[in-house]
DNA sequence: TATAAGACCATTTTT
DNA sequence: TGGTCTTATA
């Protein structure tokens, strides 16, 4: 398969290699050393991928094809895009740093709207807006509109307009049948408005980036020359994912030399329902004829039973331009797919497996929980405080999401920008001033009449007695407080600037007075974020970045298993996988069953192919027979997905049968909301759906009764205590605050928390203060 | 204007 | 179930 003699463009692998080509396998090779004309490299789960691509960037400026700055880097994340960015670096070194137009889609178009703003009405300092403020802006144009918030949400029109965003429509673009979609037709004219409104904000959303960037390389020749010129290569990684705008964007600006290498997995796709298009990847071949297509198929990453399982299964899918994944690894285990009773049970079966690996000492860093839906973390969140495993949950709030960091933002947008109203309507009240809704709707329409932003009619107005006397006074000081800092932002370094206006404005006394738990650590966000900020040459610089670019913060040093939904972990990889909550209604979810057809479902299957690709060694598959969905308990029956997985490659368990009586027993004497759900419903489960009979019938081991009882945790196995805490000391931790340290127990801690009260913990989650 | 109690409604979320 | 948003009251 890898020899040379299939690939005879190829010279043959010899010791005189550069480096860069050192253990790559012959399609590898390929995809590296075919630098001209259309490639497309179909990549499955676990190839090489990266390796290969990195390797390509390296040839292709080691052999002096093309400088750094001519080569295009397309990524979707801006981990994968760091991630590309240090390899490419560790091969040929500080070159990397002349990669200018290595990035995100976002962050390139940003970079390119930026220097051409004017073409499509723009100042070059534009703002970047967040889902946030996008809704906001619609909510107030639905308002004027005099439109119905409750039958015409904002949150729909807002998916509505990225999607048109996402298809690289213009307000003018809509067709008859697209405008119908919101409110009785108005759908067209409202995305104008919000258009219109972006635009006297001096502001676009995410998916403005793209779309400005596609008209001004539509209606520009210059322009769209220009950037033909440059990008003598171009290089894409998860094709997969682009959506149209991307597209049209990507191929505008390859027309010229066609020299674009796409990088992809069809079976991965997972994005569809953010306006990703895998016809994008199934037709590259038409778009661009004589494209090489080249196909990584070894797998390097799970053994034969975990691949085995994961083909059968995608191999249920139509539509697919196929592959076949082969591995030389030794075969390894069958996936396991374990019944359970209920969702807590699911949490503690899994946190004991947990324990297990840290008796056997493998690190918690290589085991991962996936789940579908992000309401299933709080399962395990729950069960492993109770136990002290160390977890971490990935996704939810990022950094610059949390409500203070967006409030220092806007001090800081509006200082910067006097003009940005929505930065001065998120904080002319925060901390509280006296001045509601009465106020801001005075000054607003001061500004409507003016036809002025709104800082400007508040310091106006502030003149005039449309004010009741203390907010008139309230409202002067705001604006004498901003024009200071205004003044004060050329004489300061931007976090000196940033510290004086938390103290002035009152944000940190406000938080301060605050005695809640949380008010702790919002205030050590904030000091995050002056520390984050000495990184950057100006407060634009920064600005730019946290709009774009800011992650949130993971470097703790302590082994933890990660919790995460499927899409997270999408280009990650673990040794032990622990697929949680494969039911049907759950995995696949109940509105990809109902909705969207075929579809959606073979898209819930690539997710289930993504999720069981992720292991290296060892994939466990959970179903519960019961789950508590909303508050309310349903019965549940397996996903059907695991019915697809042969069972020559699965060994199946349960936790029925003889553990049950003994669980009626012990759920009744707790007082179980649905003990009279488990009279009937293990029998009715089972007769239910054949996977379900498959997974008794073939149940190998012997079932085990399950805890009745909440076990002693087990978690000090195998973890060392850490040296840099003793008691007496002060230390900061994510929920509970400031607190001391009363006693240390190996790496477990007894703590007096300020607000929280005595706690015990584990030393991996609280640091020093 | 600021707070408290009720209504409402829930996937996945790279930017 | 529980978090967010809206509406009623001090």
């Amino acid at each position: 398969m890898d020899t040379p003699s299939s690939l005879p463009d190829l010279p043959p692998p010899s010791p005189s290699d550069p480096p860069y080509l050192h253990g790559l396998n012959g399609p590898q090779r390929q995809a590296v050393l075919t630098t001209e004309g259309p490639v497309l490299m179909l990549a499955g789960a676990g190839t090489g991928k990266t390796a290969a691509l990195t390797a390509r960037l390296a040839h292709i400026i080691a052999t002096r094809r093309a400088w750094p700055s001519e080569i295009l880097a397309v990524t979707f994340t801006n981990k994968a895009a760091r991630e590309m960015r240090e390899r490419i670096g560790r091969m040929i070194g500080d070159a990397v740093e002349g990669m200018p137009w290595l990035g995100t889609f976002h962050s390139i178009c940003a970079k390119m709207l930026r220097r051409h703003a004017e073409l499509v009405g723009l100042q070059s300092n534009f703002t970047i807006l967040d889902t946030d403020d996008q809704l906001r802006v619609l909510k107030q144009i639905i308002q004027t509109e005099g439109l119905d918030e409750k039958r015409w949400p904002a949150r729909q029109l807002a998916a509505l307009i990225d999607k048109w965003k996402n298809r690289g429509l213009t307000p003018p673009d809509l067709d008859a049948g697209d405008r119908e979609a919101y409110a009785d037709g108005k759908g067209g004219h409202f995305y104008a408005l919000y258009q219109a409104r972006l635009k006297t904000l001096n502001a676009c959303d995410f998916g403005d980036l793209l779309l400005h960037m596609l008209v001004i390389l539509k209606n520009h020749r210059d322009v769209l020359e220009h950037y033909q010129q440059r990008f003598k290569y171009i290089l894409v990684d998860e094709y997969q994912d682009t959506n149209a705008s991307q597209y049209l964007w990507l191929r505008l600006l390859a027309q010229a030399r066609k020299n674009i290498c796409c990088v992809g997995d069809d079976d991965q796709s997972i994005y569809s329902w953010r306006g990703a298009e895998v016809a994008n990847i199934l037709r590259f071949e038409k778009d661009f004829p004589g494209a090489t297509v080249i196909r990584l198929e070894q797998n390097y990453r799970s053994t034969p039973q975990i691949l085995a399982a994961a083909s059968a299964l995608i191999a249920q899918n139509s539509d697919r331009l196929g592959k076949t994944l082969w591995t030389e690894l030794d075969a390894g285990d069958k996936v396991r797919v374990v019944g359970v009773w209920d969702g807590p049970e699911e949490a503690r079966r899994i946190g004991e497996e947990l324990e297990d690996l840290q008796r056997r000492r493998v690190s918690l860093d290589r085991a991962a929980i996936l789940v579908r839906a992000q309401f299933q973390t709080r399962e395990f969140e729950d069960r492993f405080i109770a136990i002290g495993m160390p977890y971490r949950i990935v996704g939810g709030f990022r950094f610059y999401e949390r409500a203070e960091i967006r409030d220092a933002l806007a001090y800081l947008r509006l200082v910067q920008s006097p003009a940005d109203d929505l930065a001065f309507e998120r904080i002319v009240n925060v901390p509280k001033r006296g001045l509601g809704d009465k106020a801001v709707a005075r000054i607003h329409q001061f500004a409507r009449i003016d036809r002025t932003p709104l800082f400007h009619a508040a310091s106006r107005i502030t003149e005039t007695d449309e004010l009741t006397p203390q907010a008139r006074r309230q409202l002067a000081n705001f604006v004498a407080m901003m024009r200071g800092w205004q003044s004060k932002a050329g004489e300061l370094s931007h976090p000196e600037l940033t510290q004086l206006i938390l103290d002035e404005s009152g944000y940190t006394a406000m938080l301060q007075a605050d005695r809640s738990a949380e008010a702790a650590g919002r205030l050590e966000n904030l000091s995050e974020l002056v520390r984050a900020m000495e990184e950057y040459d100006s407060l634009e610089a920064f600005l730019e970045h946290v709009s774009l670019v800011m992650d949130r913060d993971n470097d703790d040093q302590t082994e933890t298993v990660t919790i995460m939904t499927i899409h997270a972990a999408k280009g990650l990889e673990f040794d032990h996988v622990f697929l949680a909550g494969w039911e049907d209604g759950v995995f696949p979810s109940q509105r990809a069953m109902d909705e969207g057809g075929t579809a959606s479902l073979e898209e819930e299957r690539r997710l289930a192919y993504v999720a069981i690709t992720r292991a290296r060694q060892r994939a466990s598959i959970y179903h519960a027979a019961n789950r508590r969905i909303y508050g309310q308990w349903m019965s549940s029956i397996p996903s059907r997905f695991i019915g697809e997985i042969p069972p020559e490659h699965v060994a199946s368990e349960n936790s029925f049968g003889g553990g049950q009586s003994l669980w009626r027993a012990n759920w009744s004497a707790q007082g179980d909301p649905f003990a009279h759900v488990a009279e009937r419903q293990p029998a009715r489960t089972m007769t239910r759906g054949p996977a379900w009979q498959r997974a008794v019938a073939q149940s190998s081991t012997v079932t085990r009764a399950p805890a009745p009882f909440e076990r002693a945790p087990a978690a000090s196995v195998g973890a060392k205590p850490r040296a840099d805490l003793a008691i007496g000391m002060r230390v900061f931790h994510e929920k509970f605050g400031y607190g001391e340290i009363i006693d240390i127990d190996g790496n477990k801690l007894e703590v007096e928390f300020e607000q929280a009260g005595a706690k015990r913990v584990l030393d991996g989650f609280v640091r020093a203060a």
